[in-house]
DNA sequence: CGATCTATTGATCACATTCAAATTTGGTGG
DNA sequence: CCACCAAATTTGAATGTGATCAATAGATCG
């Protein structure tokens, strides 16, 4: 089995899902985390529990959307094409994630959603949204924060496109993705290499040749899929140094319940 | 006078400002289209007009954050510095933007801002947003739309940079910069080359030779900081097609006043 | 007018892409 | 369990792009 056939890239599943989202595991940190009990109650009906295999399209960029999600468990990727045909992956989604709420604004979903790990999702109707926005605006500051916190990841991004070499912004990456998973040396890499270049701008040859020059090295090895970091402080003085984001818009999300 | 000295980057400026928001220029398409006029009267006292040449820096990334900015006038660059020392400008700001919002989730500012023309702004002091903000939770509403409409642009910002060439990006850069200016052939460019290819990841010298080029062709022109656009088309073909971003999100904005 | 900063141009070099081929991996069914 | 297939990865060689280094020209401001 590889490492995209297993749910949430081979962390421990999420526990088993039942219909209740007073009883989601991952509502306090999710976008309801900030509306009161009763309300949540209601969410029961409307919100629908999906659970997706690896390598598919939740929505399409342009599509007219429908419905936010809400990523329970897994691995998504957010990417946007360009005119030219290459794919840019903006940001990848893990446990507790939002995605299509920026459809609140316009009528249509701003990237691509692929699944790289089979997903465990909560899918919530934009007119339910729209309803509980316009009846709870405490909600919005949660909004407010995941905006913000999306806002700071896709910057930084932006920064590492702009500023760095290959061999820069792949040792960031790998640092910044095994310290979101935990900081664990061990860490899995639901990205092909392929993928791994759309996130990174470059091609797959310059991704592998790295990959296999910091295995010859000795400071990473890989197996199913799963990455072990050997040697992170060869990697900090190749990336420059990684500094974890600001998490502040996040961790302070009001909790209003 | 260099172009960076002319207000607005060579635009008609602005009517001459007086302390009173309710007659304030920008007060439609700034943040507080949303508030009702008679708070907005209030906002008299707090908020402070301030007049900025170019070249200054209005706060520093990191920095704690005291207040926010309403841009009534001018442009003013939005940067992040890299750990290597290299910077990248995240954003453009031109005549109703508003900046250093983001510190209400957070202590500090997450960019610089500098001023790349002499400009016009209102400074409103956090404390103050964030009694605007409880008072008056519909404010989130154009906070938010403001939110996405940044996301979207740093967003457009990281598929340049990951999947462009530095001739498309560019290319695509002029056609952007003239659509943002009313879409004139004659547009001011108060970023110095430097300033271009630190938005767009290059070095001066290659901005620097495909501006020369594109001038040899009869592309562009330029005099005195003003670029004419003489053959849109060719870099329309350059850049792989350049189309105007989504403002659903900020042409939506609501006005409850 | 002279000093200083910015832009241009040229020559060279390093890096990453491209094209092509070989190899490995994971999944399939015998 | 093994053989086989398709897909992903790795590796090599050649090319092209953009960075770097260096020198000149031009603009701006006191």
């Amino acid at each position: 089995m590889s490492i995209r056939n297993k749910p949430n890239g081979g962390r421990p599943p999420a526990p088993l899902m039942d219909n209740d989202c007073m009883r989601c595991p991952v509502r306090a940190e999710s976008l309801f985390g900030a509306l009161p009990d009763d309300v949540v109650e209601r969410l029961n009906n409307p919100s629908e529990h999906l659970v997706i295999p690896a390598g598919e399209v939740i929505y399409q960029e342009n599509a007219e959307a429908l419905a936010s999600y809400t990523l329970k468990d897994g691995v998504i990727k957010l990417t946007r094409t360009a005119v030219n045909g290459r794919e840019q992956i903006l940001r990848l989604l893990t446990q507790g994630d939002i995605m299509g709420v920026e459809s609140l604004l316009g009528q249509t979903y701003n990237h691509t959603a692929t699944t790289l790990t089979p997903v465990q999702l909560c899918r919530l109707p934009l007119s339910v949204l729209k309803r509980l926005q316009t009846d709870h605006p405490t909600l919005n500051n949660a909004l407010l924060a995941r905006w913000a916190a999306a806002l700071q990841q896709v910057e930084t991004l932006a920064v590492e496109l702009g500023t760095k070499k290959a061999n820069e912004r792949l040792a960031t990456f790998l640092l910044y993705w095994a310290d979101k998973n935990g900081g664990h040396a061990q860490v899995p890499l639901p990205l092909s290499r392929t993928e791994t270049g759309e996130l990174l701008g470059l091609t797959v040859e310059t991704v592998s040749r790295f990959f296999a020059e910091w295995k010859r090295r000795g400071y990473v090895s890989e197996k199913a899929g799963v990455l072990t970091l050997h040697d992170r402080e060869a990697l900090n003085q190749l990336g420059g140094g990684y500094t974890a984001t600001k998490l502040t818009a996040l961790t302070g999300s009001p909790r209003i319940g």
